[in-house]
RNA sequence: GGGCGCGUAGCUCAGCUGGUUAGAGCGCACGGUUCACAUCCGUGAGGUCAUGGGUUCGAGUCCCUUCGCGCCCA
């Protein structure tokens, strides 16, 4: 038989790929219920998730290996209860990213610059481009086991998600929810493109707090200090705000004052924004230039004067300095106002440095004609979803931070100044200068049908297209038959990190165009730091990454590890030695497997009983299991997904692999028992694979299928009849109710592990050889049929020589020159020739008596104080029984004394 | 400045709606060729659950204070 051949280790290598392609192959990622086929059932409930697309360009980082871990469980999770699962793959284009990339390439390579190659040729590059690097992110995806459906795949700028694009632009347009026009928006001179606010990071820095003079008009030679971070901006400055109650300046409000160097007249105003303390109380305006000023700006109607071109040079309006790079003119203008007097001093000052989220460069705050998106009614449709309950969030500390960021919501500017992206679908018209905003490209103006039009150069935000995620991976804006049935989604699993950028868009987007909510959960998972908790980067040199991590030691090690070692929205930090603890949990399955399989094939027909009897060892494991099922069933619900792992991590290793295959080693070689245990063994690990498979796929996958064969191989071939052919589609185990005998079972085993422990603890304390076997005295009072029983099984894990075992109700007096051991009310004496220190004996019994007659003073305690009326009768009965078995306990210890 | 989170064994972390003697992995110490596994087995040491107070019959778990750390927003 094949199992016979299985290797002694688990070797993920020989496994992992085939699997995939198995399972690729044999469309099992495939929902089972598809609204496009004839047989489709609508009764049948859909599960769906939307993957969140990674840069079709990018390459595989642990991020993405934790939301494919995480959403890859719950998919298949849900395809075992017989949910129609659908996990939506593809990726997204990332403007920025994957132009800088380009152009990058283009210029090391044909060194040419955009501008040389021109638009169109530029988008040929980009997309071979895309074409080359696309089957990458993808089969690293596919690697980590991602059970998407890749025939249902999408692209942020294929047709139908252009299209859907096109139409939620046009439609927000009909609506006015769209406009174009100059505002202060937050420009990257790298980029050449404006960015959002959201893309914007702000570092705390060391600066430089420069004080000056703004001199009175007229030569009073009256001057206001005023201090800055910036003094470029000086340049651009339209006003000079005080404090209206601040008595230092009141003289100077309303009159004006002349910006250094350039001698324009700006006016002293008077606002309750400006900070007293702060510098020296009195604040420099540059609207133009930075948000705070642009809203003063507005207040007080004063003029907007941009000093910086689109390369962050300073322009015409900066006088002298035009053409000067930001940095230099800084520095130029600083010279020349000492030289001119108007310079104070200037001190250490750390402050918050706007830098691109993406290349870090310092963003410039400027006036630039731009398209936005009016957030406010949007905004408080996807804020009212969360609010009424429609939409949960995950873990729900989160909610405040959604809540806090809906209320304060800035108009989106949805352009770009690039080239890969969705063109924005607006036309200029050179003859009626208005605007045609269409579905589709447009030939001739809307207005005056005349053909002399040009489309707006710009592209969309990608985010503006990844907001359409969940719809239009599904067909929007046509009704189709996946659209119908699949959305609204079930689960937006994503990072933290891009609750705002991503996930609120999501719901404001479908809210507005579809009018349903996106998904009905969101799942935040934290970010991964490495095992000492730092931010990994490239400069740290702790960068792990997932793709040699898999090939060290194996998908389903790094899986299990990502899996368990998060909790809903925390922050977890990975090592390698916790993956490498899973590899050998891996590997503990192959091999508690691999005996398993040994076992049922010496099983013979003939040895079916007539009457089935279950040890106690079978009636433990079966009930520990059926606690696990419930309890993993229950923390599933909660979102609870490590802690389950890590329970069935320790029901596996600690329950079934340590004790019960230990065990079932003996119950095998009896003619009474051997049946019964191979169904026990075969039953439980059937259940366990599948418990886990959401958790580490692919071993799970191949021992299920060496079960089913060996199984099926076999006389126990009828536990096996109606199962799947794979476990990837076989049902989830039913959590049933416990049928009232498995708490007294499970408390008859345990004294049986607590008598096996205190032996094996003696020997190793007393350094008997571990292959020596013993003699022992049992003395069993009320659970003498328990130990006679199960005394093969105490001989054999403790080591006891059977001969020498003896097993009764009652002694008449201790035996000489042995150690004696009480658990509960049993007492353990153990003849060590020779090696019995009695003063030692003596003190090791004191102190466990100590220890018994300490908590029987604490539970009587207890029990004599209001505890015992007010807390619910059953917390009470525990306590008393504990209290009797300590008891118990302190009287056969006495006894020895 | 506003908001949120965290502080449990040497390290990294679990601990669900408050209810045994607070757990795991790694590390450490001792011992092991037990016929599934040395990617293993057995045994052990190690914690006043950051601090102070409160609620409660009962607090690692709920509330408040202080200290330390991190994140988000301004």
């Amino acid at each position: 038989m094949s199992k016979k051949e299985l290797p002694k280790a688990y070797n993920f290598k020989d496994t992992e790929e085939r699997i995939y392609k198995m399972w690729e192959e044999g469309g099992y990622f495939r929902p089972s219920n598809d609204p496009n086929k004839p047989d489709f059932d609508p009764n049948v409930k859909p599960f769906t998730i939307s993957i969140p697309p990674p840069n079709v360009t990018g390459e595989l980082h642990l991020g993405h290996a934790m939301f494919v871990s995480m959403e890859d469980l719950m998919i298949r999770y849900h395809r075992m209860k017989g949910y129609s699962a659908l996990w939506v793959p593809g990726t997204d284009h990332a403007g920025i990213a994957t132009q800088l990339m380009v152009s990058r390439h283009l210029m090391k390579t044909e060194e040419v610059t955009l501008e040389e190659i021109g638009r169109e040729k530029f988008l040929e590059h980009a997309w071979k481009w895309k074409e080359q690097y696309h089957g990458r992110i993808t089969g690293q995806i596919r690697r980590l086991g991602a059970s998407c459906d890749w025939e249902r795949e999408r692209f942020t700028l294929d047709d139908g998600l252009s299209k859907a694009v096109r139409e939620a632009f046009v439609r927000l347009h009909e609506k006015g929810l769209i406009y174009r026009g100059p505002r202060l928006i937050n420009w990257s001179p790298g980029l050449k493109t404006a960015v959002s606010d959201l893309e914007v990071e702000y570092h705390v820095e060391e600066g430089k707090l420069y004080y000056f003079k703004y001199m009175l008009a007229g030569d009073s030679g009256d001057f206001i200090p005023v201090a800055t971070t910036r003094p470029e901006t000086i340049l651009g400055d339209t006003a000079v705000a005080v404090h209206p109650e601040d008595e230092r300046y009141q003289k100077f409000v309303g009159k004006k004052v002349l910006v250094p160097m350039l001698g324009r007249e700006i006016p002293v105003i008077a606002d309750e924004y400006v900070e007293r303390e702060f510098g020296t109380g009195a604040l420099k305006i540059t609207p133009a230039h930075d948000p705070n000023d642009y809203q003063i700006g507005e207040k007080y109607n004063l003029p907007l004067i941009s000093i910086l071109d689109k390369d962050a040079k300073v322009n015409e309006n900066g006088g002298q300095y035009e053409g000067m790079d930001r940095f230099d003119a800084r520095k130029k203008l600083w010279d020349d106002m000492r030289e001119a007097g108007l310079v104070i001093k200037e001190e250490n000052h750390t402050h918050q440095v706007p830098r691109s989220q993406r290349g870090g460069e310092i963003i410039e705050p400027m006036i630039s004609t731009q398209w936005f998106v009016k957030m406010e009614s949007i905004g408080e449709k996807a804020l009212n979803a969360v609010k009424n309950g429609e939409i949960t969030i995950v873990p729900d500390y989160f909610t405040k931070t959604y809540y806090n960021w809906m209320e304060n919501l800035q108009d989106w500017c949805i352009s770009r100044q690039l080239w890969w992206g969705h063109r924005i679908p607006v036309w200029y018209c050179a003859d009626c200068n208005e605007i045609t905003v269409s579905r589709e490209d447009a030939t001739k103006c809307a207005h005056c049908a005349s053909a002399n039009i040009k489309q707006d150069e710009d592209v969309l935000d990608t985010w503006f297209s990844s907001g359409l995620w969940t719809f239009s991976t599904l067909g929007w804006p046509e009704k189709t038959p996946d659209f119908e049935y699949f959305h609204p989604t079930s689960i937006m699993e994503t990072g933290a990190d891009i609750l705002f950028f991503w996930v609120a868009r999501m719901i404001m987007s479908s809210l507005e165009f579809v009018g349903e909510i996106p998904f009905h959960t969101i799942y935040l998972h934290g970010l991964i730091f490495d095992e000492h908790g730092k931010k990994m980067s490239k400069t740290k040199g702790n960068v792990i990454d997932p793709l040699i991590v898999m090939d060290d030691l194996g998908t389903d090690a790094l899986r299990f590890t990502l899996l368990v070692g998060s909790t809903p929205g925390k922050n977890s930090n990975l090592s390698l030695k916790k993956v490498e603890a899973n590899r050998n949990f891996a590997n503990k399955i192959w091999n508690a497997s691999r005996f398993v399989f040994s076992m049922i094939d010496t099983v013979q027909a003939d040895d079916k009983p007539d009457t089935v009897k279950w040890t106690l060892a079978d009636s433990w494991i079966w009930a520990r299991l059926q606690n696990l099922v419930r309890s993993v069933e229950r923390l599933f619900a909660g979102y609870q997904y490590g802690e389950a792992g890590r329970q069935i991590y320790d029901f596996f290793w600690g329950d079934f692999a340590d004790w019960y295959l230990e065990i079932a080693k003996l119950q095998m070689q009896d003619d009474e028992t051997r049946y019964t245990t191979a169904e026990t063994l075969a039953r439980v690990l059937d259940i366990t694979l599948r418990l886990l498979h959401p958790f580490t796929p692919f071993v799970t996958e191949e021992l299920w299928g060496h079960l089913r064969q060996t199984i099926l191989g076999s006389p126990l071939s009828a536990l096996a009849e109606d199962w799947a052919d794979v476990l990837i589609s076989a049902s989830w185990p039913k959590d049933r109710d416990p049928e009232g005998w498995e708490d007294g079972k499970i408390a008859e085993f345990e004294l049986i592990q607590e008598m096996v422990r205190v032996i094996r603890n003696l020997r190793s304390e007393k350094g008997v050889a571990p292959g020596k076997r013993i003699a022992a005295t049992f003395v069993g009072g009320e659970e003498t049929p328990l130990v006679r029983e199960q005394a093969q099984i105490l001989g054999a894990m403790a080591r006891i020589d059977e001969g020498q075992m003896s097993i009764v109700e009652s002694i008449p007096e201790k035996p000489e020159g042995s150690v004696a051991l009480v658990v509960g009310s049993i007492e353990i004496y153990i003849p060590l020739e020779g090696m019995v220190d009695l003063a030692k004996e003596r003190e090791r019994l004191e102190s466990e008596l100590k220890d018994a007659e300490s908590h029987i003073a604490r539970l009587e305690k207890m029990l004599n104080s209001p505890f015992a009326q007010k807390a619910p009768p059953a917390v009470v009965d525990k306590e008393r029984e504990k209290l009797a078995g300590y008891k118990e306990t302190a009287e056969k210890i006495k006894a020895q004394l």
